[in-house]
DNA sequence: GTCCGTGCAAATTGTTTGCATAATA
DNA sequence: TATTATGCAAACAATTTGCACGGAC
């Protein structure tokens, strides 16, 4: 894990359960941290093949993160991916690159507005939102018009 | 099908790419259409029992709608949902009551602003979008302080 | 020593496929 | 008659579980 403070906060809510982060917790952890791009769980049972972590272990202690809160699980398209879910990182949107796949993430938030009218519309409070944008990458616009002059 | 457009419609997408809207293919659109709440596959399978349609047909039949953008999966938490996606329902968001399970549409979106502001900071040229809200309906926030009197 | 976690294999569940038959154009 | 669709059962894939062993407190 990259600061002391995640693996320290990991700890802390593994052990608030009764749970301790071993090996094998902490591998598969630092695979979806660690990797630039979003994993799904054949991804991370391909990955950690070597050093011979059973995929059962690889289901429950994703599992286990999921359902402490340490883990968030996004749904694209056909997979599931995972991806860290300290403190609030709650406020970022995701951007999905139809052409490439890539998942961008976006630090900006700005729903507030639209929270309050659905309250005033609907009486529905809101305490959490999931926004994706698909469409076409900076990069793969570029490489559709680089295309386009030959 | 309720209006006679809808199904003249999904016929016509159908026979676009040379296939049929067979009875069973009705029926299950049907029953994803009629129904006020969102099903899964697993729902379709078990409401569709009596009638003797085969598992495997109601695979199949979901596919061939997704691929023809006749249905839309929608996933929540655990689960794949379907909705029908005959025109332009791109613009509307769902609201999740994290109490009842129940799924609101909501009739409009606003966010035309945060997709311009995509495109200029990351160059991402947004071509569709999910949004959706999680928090408690205006039923159970009711519910809650009724019982909270007691 | 006790409790929790792991790996393996078996069991379970979800989904897809092949094939013979039925229905439709 | 040719093409597309269906139901069944088998195949396949994904996920969960039971259990004996190993490691941490």
């Amino acid at each position: 894990m990259d600061s002391k403070t995640e693996k320290e906060i990991v700890i802390k809510r593994l052990k608030e359960k009764g749970y301790l982060l071993t090996s094998q917790r902490e591998y598969i952890l630092n695979l979806i941290i660690k990797n630039d791009r979003h994993l799904t769980i054949k991804d991370i049972c391909n990955l950690v093949e070597d050093p011979t972590i059973g995929q059962s272990t690889v289901y429950r202690a994703i599992k286990l993160f999921l359902s402490l809160d340490i883990l968030r699980k996004i749904n694209f398209g056909e997979n599931d991916y995972y991806e860290l879910s300290l403190e609030n990182k709650h406020n970022h949107h995701h951007l999905i690159c139809s052409e490439c796949g890539k998942i961008i993430e976006v630090g900006f938030d700005y729903l507030d507005e639209l929270e309050n009218k659905v309250y005033e519309d609907y009486g529905f409070v809101v305490k959490n939102h999931t926004l994706r944008f698909c469409g076409i990458c900076k990069e793969c616009t570029m490489k559709r018009s680089d295309d386009a002059k030959t």
